[in-house]
DNA sequence: AACCTTCCCTGATGGC
DNA sequence: TGCCATCAGGGAAGGT
């Protein structure tokens, strides 16, 4: 489940390598992850690679015509695969699940593949296809359109506390379910926002107009605290994540409540409960993050 | 408009 | 050993 510190790890890891690339070669499979027609992608080909950016959970493939958007869904892999090194294969790990220990030859899920003029290739591996591969005109408007709703970017200027605090106006749902609103804060998925809501102590099932202001406070420096966190350990592995180069990150060892059902807080002992919020596995320290009692109205 | 549910998709896992 | 149900979950789509 890349969410934006493992999507900025993958994006760290390539782009300096792809920079002033010349693309080759494409070859797309036909899949449900495009959104074009895989024919269409064709006209990257004898493109110079520019640039690589994230936004949200996005990366933004740029050449001097076109972006190549991408999105990883839940088990997309983005990694550059180097003609001089031998391919390894995938090797599962006892205690995370499904990783690579290397680069891969393209199989039966790797859906595209970026060849550069010096034998490198780019591949795009997606076991479950829940990822997105899009194709823009290099043009800002339409990539502003693009990514229209999107909410506000943690790392960005735009990351402010008036800004943060307006996005609650008008809505009622869980925080839980309001993290995972990728209009809200981009780039939180079920992990990092169950590790924001543990950070700042914050109940997962607590109504968002039911927050007070200290509680948004520690939510508004939480996100960007555990996200920093999880890009450091260069991402969360726990089943299909690896980074461009096929490496594990080791932030799943850092990790304070997601995956830790039965285990102790780290913060006080207790045991940390696994329910169902917004359909999502939501992990957290009762404790530690209880729900606001509910404050009597005052009589007349 | 906000919010909720269903669905997509595959591989790992556990029960029998 | 094999078979089947269940689980994981980001986001699109459709309904209320």
């Amino acid at each position: 489940m890349p969410e934006l510190p493992e999507v900025e790890t993958i994006r760290r890891g390539l782009v300096d390598r792809i920079r002033e690339a010349r693309i080759q070669e494409i070859l797309a499979r036909p899949c449900r992850v495009f959104r074009m027609e895989p024919a269409a992608l064709e006209v990257l080909r004898d493109q110079t690679i520019e640039d690589l950016k994230r936004r949200g959970k996005f990366l933004v493939l740029s050449t001097q015509d076109h972006f190549c958007i991408f999105h990883l869904g839940m088990t997309g892999q983005l990694t550059l695969r180097h003609p001089d090194r031998p391919d390894g294969g995938f090797v599962r790990h006892a205690a995370t699940g499904l990783q690579r220990a290397s680069q891969h030859s393209p199989d039966q899920h790797t859906h595209f593949e970026i060849h550069l003029d010096d034998g490198r290739q780019i591949l795009y591996r997606d076991v479950r296809k829940f990822g997105r591969i899009h194709l823009l005109d290099r043009n800002d408007d339409l990539l502003e359109e693009f990514f229209g709703r999107l909410g506000l970017e943690p790392f960005s200027d735009d990351y402010r506390k008036d800004s943060f605090l307006r996005l609650f106006e008008g809505r009622r749902l869980s925080i839980k379910a309001l993290l995972l609103d990728q209009t809200f804060v981009a780039g939180i998925g079920n992990i990092y926002a169950d590790e924001a809501l543990f950070e700042a102590r914050v109940h997962p099932l607590t109504p968002s107009d039911h927050l007070t202001r200290s509680q948004k406070t520690r939510l508004f420096e939480a996100i960007p605290l555990v996200l920093k966190k999880g890009i450091q350990f260069g991402g969360t592995s726990l089943r299909d994540y690896v980074d461009s180069e096929g490496r594990s990150g080791t932030h799943q060892d850092e990790l304070q409540v997601y995956g830790r059902k039965g285990l102790a807080c780290p913060r006080c002992g207790a045991s940390i409960r696994k329910i169902v919020v917004a359909q999502r596995g939501t992990h957290f320290c009762a404790r530690c993050q209880r729900r606001r009692t509910s404050r009597r109205k005052p009589g007349p």
